[in-house]
DNA sequence: ATCATATATGGCATCGGTGTCAATGAAAAT
DNA sequence: ATTTTCATTGACACCGATGCCATATATGAT
């Protein structure tokens, strides 16, 4: 009687019969897998011959026992990222599925102390050889220190560098923040209103700084009202806004769901966009296009930052060069939530 | 001089490290870890005592080997699922960690044979030992006997039956359907509107049939226009259903994407959504919330139906009880898009 | 001709668990 | 007292690959 059901689907042929096949041993075979040079080419010839012909393809699992590794690549995202997600992950696959890596996916809380707790569980339990990590996780304070304790290589995604993190792909923010004030200061707009992210989160920051100090230089006006990349806050802090008695024509919204409630709020409230008020987002997710009108938000190029991620993610572990760093450009992409300050 | 760079992080207790602390041998650990009834309680104890102590966590890999069973699932999307693959991921993945499976992610294209070559290269390459596949790639033609053939279990997403598929998780979409047009008919709308899904998808010819059937046996008029469930698609439809003399006062789209278009239409047309349209989406997404107005729309619980079609995956892995069918409730969430029909 | 050197290949241990079957000892049956 | 039975535990092979080291053959140097 078994102890546990074994089940597999059996005949999958093995390096083996591979060697049988060719006529060869393992040990060279296995040379040829790992595109050893030590192989005479006839050689080679003869056992990709019988690879191809057996349709063999090597146990990554035997593989990763023998050699300490899993071949897995962890990716840590939270519910935050649902609209970049699909972007993200292809990004990653894309890169990591040619060199042999898998992805596992492993969404995680954002509590400080049970992101790190579940984080960490995770790579223990999974032996991923490395982790991408999305923000706002990456930004988790003690997770950089955790994961450099337990040794596990990571790059994360994230708007500023992290100390703990050696790798870390970094977007300038604060210069997009610029060019969000310098897009509305060029239509005309001098009442500048901002909806910011939280107050904790660096990228929040950085676009705050960057926009305001834009646009205080050019002698605009900007008001500013909390909120903390919900739907529901873009819609308070929006709500904060309008009601002033000198109420901004142009109003950046930190992401672009918070940029959903302005719109929102002023279509309740009757303001034309961007007749009355021009509206600008942050991240250029799938949002922008569906929403009307269509929104002019901040292009960040995940599913690009996530395949460099995992570029360097891979480097780090194979112990290869690391690739030049990623230059993330951002930019504003204009559609048609903004326009021409009302001429007041 | 090595062939391949070894590297690895070392220290991590092995089970027989757990073995010798616990003074028995390493096969009683691994029945410990198994959970097999043969072990004294007391014996038990001192290598849980033990494992606990050196924080072992057994090797995945190791195991793997042994038992012919990766541990790993398989979860098959397409960008189609964009805006729900975060729930969707969410509730495979609760379902699936506490049981000891990782979920290793792949992104596939849609056409038919790209997609059955895709999926079959990557089963063979990760030996995952079973598949969630999510609409629309669950109806590629084809791929449901190709995967058959490879001997992979599988659970599909799907609004109907598959043939081939042993095992799907259905939601009554056609009833779904009737229960839209119900919703509107209560709200006294007589002159109805559809932007049908693409004529070779099951799930939209469903939710068509059901919203038809019900509104004419109501007698309600339905004017239909063609669709793909992209938010253009849904521009292009809404612009025509609306150009009609005797216009709609009721448009049910077939997803939420293009339920945007039709939101966006009406916005450029300066139709107000829902005193002169109402206006009722499918599938509940994120979206809903950040359309203005809120989009009533037809919830389907991906996350419980992802967690659904992991628990009976693993179960037909396992071979253990099939756990009973799932009951998918679909419902109509009453949001702002919807309203009495303009008493013209 | 002899020895060093490089190239190509193979043998065997090993990675960390589980499967199979045998061994042990205590309790129950004869 | 002897045999049977059951519960518990251990020994050893094995899963399918790679690491390390040895070996055989060809090539060049002395």
């Amino acid at each position: 009687m078994h102890e546990t059901p074994a089940r597999a689907r059996e005949g999958d042929p093995t390096i083996e019969d591979v060697a049988a096949a060719a006529g060869v041993s393992i040990r060279t075979v296995s040379r040829v897998l790992n595109k050893s040079p030590k192989v005479n080419a006839e050689t080679r010839q003869r056992i990709e011959a019988a690879i191809a012909a057996l349709r063999f393809r090597p146990s990554a699992r035997a593989r990763a026992l023998a050699m300490r590794r899993s071949f897995l690549i962890g990716l840590i995202h939270n519910d935050r990222n649902a609209l970049v997600l699909d972007s993200i992950q292809r990004g990653v696959v894309a890169l990591t599925a040619p060199r042999g890596y898998e992805v596992i996916v492993h969404p995680t809380p954002l509590e400080t102390e049970a992101a790190i707790r579940d984080v960490l569980g995770f790579v223990e339990r999974s032996r991923v050889d490395g982790l991408v990590i999305l923000p706002p996780v990456s930004g988790v304070p003690g997770l950089a220190e955790a994961l450099a304790e337990a040794q596990v290589p990571v790059t994360a995604l994230s708007s500023v560098p992290i100390a703990g993190f050696a790798d870390v792909i970094v977007s300038e923010e604060r210069a997009a923040g610029a060019q969000v004030a310098r897009h509305l200061l060029d239509l005309g707009h001098r009442r500048l209103g901002i909806v910011n992210g939280p107050a904790d989160t660096a990228s929040a920051m950085e676009r705050r700084a960057g926009f305001i100090e834009e646009a205080t230089r050019a002698g605009a006006s900007v008001a500013e009202a909390p909120g903390d990349y919900d739907f529901a806050s873009g819609v308070a802090g929006a709500e904060q806004l309008l009601a002033r008695a000198e109420r901004p024509t142009g109003i950046f919204a930190a992401n672009d769901i918070m940029a959903a409630g302005v719109l929102k709020v002023a279509a309740v409230r009757g303001i034309a966009v961007p007749g009355g008020l021009s509206v600008v987002g942050f991240d250029g997710s799938l949002l922008t296009r569906m929403l009307s009108p269509a929104l002019t938000s901040v292009l960040r190029p995940f599913g690009d930052m996530a395949a460099a991620a995992a570029e360097r993610l891979i480097a780090r572990i194979e112990g290869g060069e690391a690739p030049p760093p990623f230059e993330v450009e951002l930019r504003v992409v204009p559609a048609e939530s903004t326009g021409p300050a009302p001429s007041v």
